[in-house]
DNA sequence: TTAAATATTTGGAACGTTCCAATTCTGTCA
DNA sequence: TGACAGAATTGGAACGTTCCAAATATTTAA
C-alpha cells in the first residue's frame, strides 16, 4: 500500500539526469544549467518527493543537521514558553527547527534529553539548566564540538557561552525607585538560595539598600519557592515581623502575584497599602489587577538573543565561549503605589 | 582537534568483536553473550560512543525515528504551553523525543513546520491546527503512513484522529449554573467565527439557553479575538446594549479575564456586579482575583491522551482514524458570584 | 577549423547503522 | 570419535544522500 519512498535516484531516472545533478538541484548549485533545474524540480514535485535530512546528514559528516536543541525546566511557567518562542522565531528563519524539552527542574531528565537529543546529532544546544546542574554535564557536548548555549541561569565553571539577564541592575533600580517612593523598610522576597540568579539579585537588593543609604537586615530577606504559592508564603512570614516592611522586590513576578494575592487575603491592597515590585515582566504583568511594576527582561528577547549566538557559533564552526548580559528596565505601573489605577481600555 | 566520531566499527575492533555483535548488543538482543554484551557495553563508556540515530534510521526503511512533531498555534498561550508538556510527558517516557514548533496562528508557517518536520523523518504528528487550515494539508503526512493527531480544534473533512475536548456539554453546563444562579440575560463573549471550536462552544450555549426556557438573541452573542484584550472588546459592546446582560460565558479563560478587566475599568465588580464563567481553567483561573469559574478541560490531559493516541498508532502501524472528545467538568470558583470572595492562604 | 577555456554532467565511493544468510563455536548424544 | 543441535558471531549488502575526480558538452579565441 505505502508505496517506497520515492529517493534522488528516482527522480534523476523521470528527469533523465544522474542523481548528483538532482544532488546539485537539492543544494541550489549555480553549476547546474537553469532548464536541468526547472525539469528536475518539476519532476520532483510531480513524484512528490520528499527530501531525507538524515541520510544527507549522514554523509555530510557532523553538524549538519539543522537541528537546535531547546531545554527549558519549566514550560508551563509563560517566561520559558516565551523564551523558546524567541527561540523558535531565528531559528526557524534561520531554516533550523526545534528540539525542545521540558526537564521540571529534574536533573536525571536533563541528561536524558540531553543524550537524546546528541544521538539526534543536534547542531547546536540552547538550555536553561535545571537547578544543580553540574557545569560538567555539558562536557562531552562542548568536547564534541557541539556549542551550547546556557540561557537564564549561568553555570559558573562550565565554559559556554551564555545569555542572562543584568539581573544586579534590574534589582538596583527597582529598589531605587522604591526608596525614591519613601520606603524605608523594603524587603526582598522569594527565591530558592541556591541558584546563581538568586544571589545576582539579592547583591543588586543588598547595593541598592546601600545606596539609597538604608540599611541590610538580614529578616527582610525571605526566601520561597520562585512560584505564586511561595509568594504566597513569603509575605505571610514578612508581615508578621516586628518590624514591618513597607514593600517588597520580589524574586519575580511569580512570587509578585503571590505576594498581591496574600496582601489581599489580609485585606491590604497592593499598591496602596503595600508596594510590590516584580522581576521579569512576564505577559500577564501589564493585564493583572494591579498592573505589576516590575523589571523587564524580555524573555522573547533572550531567547532570540541566544538562538542568534548559537547559530553564530555553528556557522563559525569554532564555538568562542562568550557571555552576553541584557539589558533590563524598570517598568512602572501600578502596584508599586506610584500610579493610581486608572485604565483605559480599548474596545469603547 | 575534534576527533573523528567514534563508530560502532570502533567498539567493535577495541572489544575484539564484529560490527554485528556490537550492533546486537545496541539493540539489546537475547542473542548475544552475557560475557560479550558487558564488554562491549564497557568499551562503549569507555570510548565515549554516541549512538547515530540517523544512520540507524536510514537502514530501518520506514518510521523508526523516534521523533514525534508537536505543531501548536500559540505557546505563549499557557493552554498550549501546558498541552505540550502533557505530550512531552508522554512521548518522553516512550523514549521518543518532541520537535516542538509554534506557528503563532499563521498557515504559510504551519506548512513550512509540517514539511521540515516531514524532512526530518518524523514518526507521528501531533498538531492543534492554525486557524482556517485546509483538511487536505495532512493529506501527504497519511498518505505516506505517517500518523496525525489533530488536538483541541477539529478538522473537518481530514481523516486523521483527533483529541477534542467536549465543548458542547462544558457550555451547557455553563449556561445551566448561571441560569440557576437567576440569571436571565446571559451572553455569549469572544473567539473567531470561522473556527469548529466556536460552533460547538456556541450550540452549547444555545441549548444551554434552550434548556433553561431563556430566549436566544442573536445580539447576546459577540464576537471578538479569543484573547484578553478581544474580552476587553467584547465587554465594551456587550454592556451598551438596550437590554444590557448580567452575566456572559465566555470563548475561553483569555476572553473571560478581558471581560474582569473591561468590568473593572467601568466600576463594576466581576462575580458580585456581574457574573463572568470562563473555559479551559487555565493556570491562572484559579490563582486570579477573583477566582475564575470556568470550565476545566485539562490541557494537559489533552496532551497526553493525544500522544497516546499517536503512540498506539505508531505502534500499530496502521493509523486507524479515531476521535476522542475528553470530557470537561465545570469548577465554579468566584467570578460567577457563586462563592464570596474568601479565601485562606497558606502560610500564616 | 581547432585548441583552449568554460560550463555542465556524471559515476562511484563514502557516511554509520541494521539485516540477512552463512559461519564458527559449544557441548551433547550415540 | 563423529554428527548434530543450538548458541553466538560475522561479513557483506543495503539505506539515501553528498562529495570527488573525471568526463563530456558548449563557447570562445585564434
Amino acid at each position: 500500500m505505502t508505496k517506497a519512498r520515492v529517493t534522488v535516484i528516482d527522480i534523476a531516472k523521470a528527469a533523465g539526469v544522474s542523481k548528483s545533478t538532482v544532488s546539485l538541484v537539492l543544494q541550489g548549485s549555480s553549476l547546474v544549467n537553469e532548464g536541468t533545474r526547472a525539469k528536475v524540480n518539476a519532476v520532483m514535485r510531480e513524484l512528490g518527493y520528499v527530501y531525507n535530512r538524515g541520510a544527507a546528514n549522514l554523509r555530510q559528516a557532523g553538524a549538519k543537521s539543522r537541528i537546535i536543541g531547546v531545554v527549558v525546566n519549566d514550560l508551563t511557567n509563560s517566561f520559558f514558553a516565551e523564551l523558546a518562542v524567541g527561540v523558535d522565531m531565528v531559528v526557524q528563519s534561520a531554516g533550523f527547527v526545534q528540539f525542545l524539552s521540558n526537564t521540571s527542574e529534574s536533573i536525571d531528565r536533563q541528561r536524558e534529553v540531553v543524550a537524546s537529543m546528541r544521538e539526534h546529532g543536534i547542531s547546536g544546544l540552547i538550555v536553561s539548566p535545571a537547578r544543580a546542574t553540574d557545569a560538567a554535564d555539558f562536557k562531552p557536548l562542548v568536547a564534541a564540538g557541539i556549542p551550547v548555549v546556557v540561557v537564564v541561569r549561568n553555570l559558573p565553571g562550565a565554559k559556554v557561552s551564555s545569555v542572562v539577564s543584568d539581573n544586579r541592575a534590574g534589582m538596583v533600580s527597582a529598589v531605587k525607585h522604591l526608596a525614591e517612593l519613601g520606603h524605608k523598610r523594603i524587603a526582598f522576597l522569594g527565591g530558592f538560595t541556591d541558584t546563581a540568579v538568586f544571589d545576582d539579585r539579592l547583591a543588586g537588593y543588598r547595593s541598592g539598600m546601600e545606596a539609597a543609604g538604608l540599611d541590610y537586615h538580614q529578616d527582610l530577606v525571605i526566601s520561597s519557592a520562585p512560584s505564586r504559592a511561595g509568594g504566597v508564603e513569603a509575605i505571610g512570614k514578612a508581615i508578621v515581623l516586628a518590624d514591618k516592611p513597607t514593600a517588597a522586590v520580589c524574586f519575580n513576578d511569580a512570587v509578585a502575584f503571590g505576594v498581591c494575592d496574600g496582601l489581599r487575603a489580609r485585606r491590604l491592597e497592593p499598591g496602596s497599602d503595600f508596594a510590590v515590585v516584580g522581576f521579569d515582566d512576564v505577559i500577564e504583568a501589564q493585564a493583572a489587577v494591579p498592573a505589576l511594576t516590575t523589571v523587564s527582561v524580555h524573555p522573547q528577547g533572550i531567547g532570540r538573543r541566544g538562538a542568534q549566538l548559537l547559530l553564530k557559533q555553528i556557522n563559525a564552526g569554532k564555538a568562542e565561549a562568550e557571555t552576553v548580559t541584557t539589558a533590563v528596565r524598570l517598568v512602572v505601573r501600578e502596584s508599586c503605589g506610584a500610579r493610581k489605577s486608572v485604565k483605559i481600555e480599548t474596545g469603547l
